[in-house]
DNA sequence: GCCAACGTTGGC
DNA sequence: GCCAACGTTGGC
C-alpha cells in the first residue's frame, strides 16, 4: 500500500523546477540531519510513495509540485565529504548515520500556499500545519493526499 | 532580522 | 537520566 509524504526543500537549494530539470527528473534527498526525518526515509519509504514537494524558507512557502519516491534508501554521500556543509565527522562508511532516498519529480503544480492550507479546515492535522512543526519530512494521510491532489492542485 | 519552537549536546 | 545551554528551523 502506498504511503504519502510532504517533503520540504529550500528552493534556493533544490526547487521543483530544479528537480524536473535533473537527469531522469530525479534528485537525491540530501542533507537531512534529523533522526525522525531520516527514519522515514530509511525505514518507512517505499518506491512509489507519493510526495508533496514543498518549498520552505522562501517568500511564499507552500506546495509547488508532485513527486514520488524511487529506489531504495542508501547512505547520504555528503556526510563523508569534509568539504560539504552536511559533513558529519561522527559518521563513517562502515556505520553510516544518515540515509536518504531518491525523489523523482512528476510535475509542477499551481502553488498551494501555506497560508491557504491553514485556512482550510479539511487540512486540520496535516503535519506541516502543526504548531512549531519544523520536521522536513512528514507523513500525509491518504485522505489528505487525495483531497490535496484531486481538489486543491 | 527576529524569535518561537524544537532538537541536540554535554556536564553532573 | 536530568536539564541548562546552545544551535537550528522556518515563518513572518
Amino acid at each position: 500500500m502506498p504511503a504519502y509524504w510532504l517533503m520540504k526543500s529550500e528552493p534556493d537549494e533544490c526547487s521543483i523546477d530544479d528537480a524536473l530539470a535533473a537527469p531522469n527528473k530525479t534528485v537525491p534527498w540530501t542533507g537531512v540531519r534529523n533522526y525522525q526525518a531520516r527514519n522515514f526515509m530509511w525505514k518507512q519509504m517505499q518506491p512509489g510513495d507519493g510526495v508533496l514537494f514543498y518549498h520552505s524558507s522562501c517568500a511564499e512557502p507552500g506546495i509547488y509540485g508532485l513527486a514520488e519516491v524511487v529506489g531504495a534508501p542508501y547512505p547520504d554521500p555528503t556526510q563523508f565529504d569534509p568539504r560539504s556543509k552536511y559533513f558529519d565527522a561522527k559518521s563513517s562508511p562502515e556505520a553510516p548515520r544518515w540515509w536518504l532516498v531518491d525523489v523523482q519529480a512528476r510535475r509542477k503544480t499551481a502553488p498551494l500556499l501555506l497560508t491557504q492550507m491553514r485556512e482550510d479546515p479539511k487540512l486540520d492535522g496535516l503535519g506541516v500545519l502543526l504548531k512549531g512543526s519544523r520536521l522536513s519530512i512528514t507523513p500525509v494521510s491518504e485522505a489528505h493526499w487525495h483531497y490535496i491532489t484531486t481538489t486543491l492542485l
